[in-house]
DNA sequence: GTCTATAGCTTGATAGAC
DNA sequence: GTCTATCAAGCTATAGAC
């Protein structure tokens, strides 16, 4: 065919859905195909790496929108907190108000791929680097700065993993209001 | 055989390892029998539901537990402070100091057993009620201890989630550190 | 209560036609 | 680039001996 059945755009998209769902070890290559329109061998093609590379490909694509997208506010113009600001309504928007799981959290349980973890643990590791240069940026010490961008982290993923658990996003809701302050107050808000 | 391979206490704290590191889907019998030492077939004759009674009898058992061993200390005797101390230190026991990751998220993921997802919601709701009681104990509203509670567990599950990703347990240990002022003072510490 | 053996299905992955 | 057909290996689950 000239052009492919699906674009690469929308395949990730989808295989990220799908990961963000099930975890890695419940992604079947079955459930993949049935989502994304596209037989298995056809898969193949696109990721001859199998299923491994589609984890992989889908980590990267986050990195990539979360920094794009998510994270960028954070070293753009206005002070701190509205940098801040803007960064909880677009990390809102990633994770639907909270009715979607984070890959960091799906894709971080023990599988024989290894290098699943170490992907994942650098990941975090930017978002975390990220929040704690705006902290630092609203004046506050270097090591206080990484604190908070820790807890930070912590919240988000834990408000998401309650919304999982009991299908109430309100303590996602409450984090994002509150993530301003939590990385940019002297003392905890 | 008069008396069982493995005791029902044992066989149960191993099939919650196992669920912790892999997940429901990564939890495959075969990893099941070669960590307990029992046969699949002898798996079976314990759990004649298979492996979604196996997950369910995990699940019970880490109310039981929790209950018992780590939300005990909170209508226990003392301050509310001091028993929120207790359970932070039982806490810290019941995860490995933040090495193990909380079955309420590794089986919240979506499964073909929906039974499963109710059980994580009520027992997270348990966990919630529990520490919610203890922060009303202290003095604060009703409904601004049912959202400390909520912050609580989040925080709980979002420093397990960076344990697991990153290896690194001092948010955890941090957490643990902050939990009697975050369910207890009036203001956010 | 545990075992060996096995059934039947699903998995991840490949070969080759179009 | 996608497909049908196929493979070996893994999976959950069961039957029946001891």
């Amino acid at each position: 065919m000239a052009s492919p059945k699906i674009q690469d755009e929308e395949l990730l998209q989808k295989l990220t859905g799908v990961f963000q769902t099930y975890g890695y070890e419940g992604a079947s290559l079955s459930r993949i195909a049935e989502v994304t329109g596209l037989q298995r061998a056809s898969l193949y093609h696109r990721f001859p790496g199998g299923k491994e590379e589609m984890a992989e490909a889908v980590l990267t694509r986050v990195d990539e929108r979360f920094a794009s997208h998510v994270l960028a506010p954070l070293s753009g113009s206005g002070t701190p907190v509205q940098r801040v600001k803007r960064m909880a309504e677009r990390l809102s928007e990633f994770f639907g108000g909270g009715q979607c799981s984070c890959v960091l959290d799906s894709l971080s349980f023990d599988t024989k791929y290894h290098a699943l973890k170490d992907h994942v643990a650098e990941s975090m590791e930017a978002w975390m680097g990220a929040m704690a240069k705006v902290s630092q940026d609203a004046g506050l010490p270097k090591k206080t700065a990484r604190l908070r961008a820790e807890d930070a982290l912590g919240r988000i993923q834990g408000a998401l993993v309650i919304a999982r658990g009991t299908d109430d996003r309100g303590p996602f809701e409450r984090m994002i209001k509150e993530l301003p302050a939590l990385l940019t107050t002297k003392s905890s808000s």
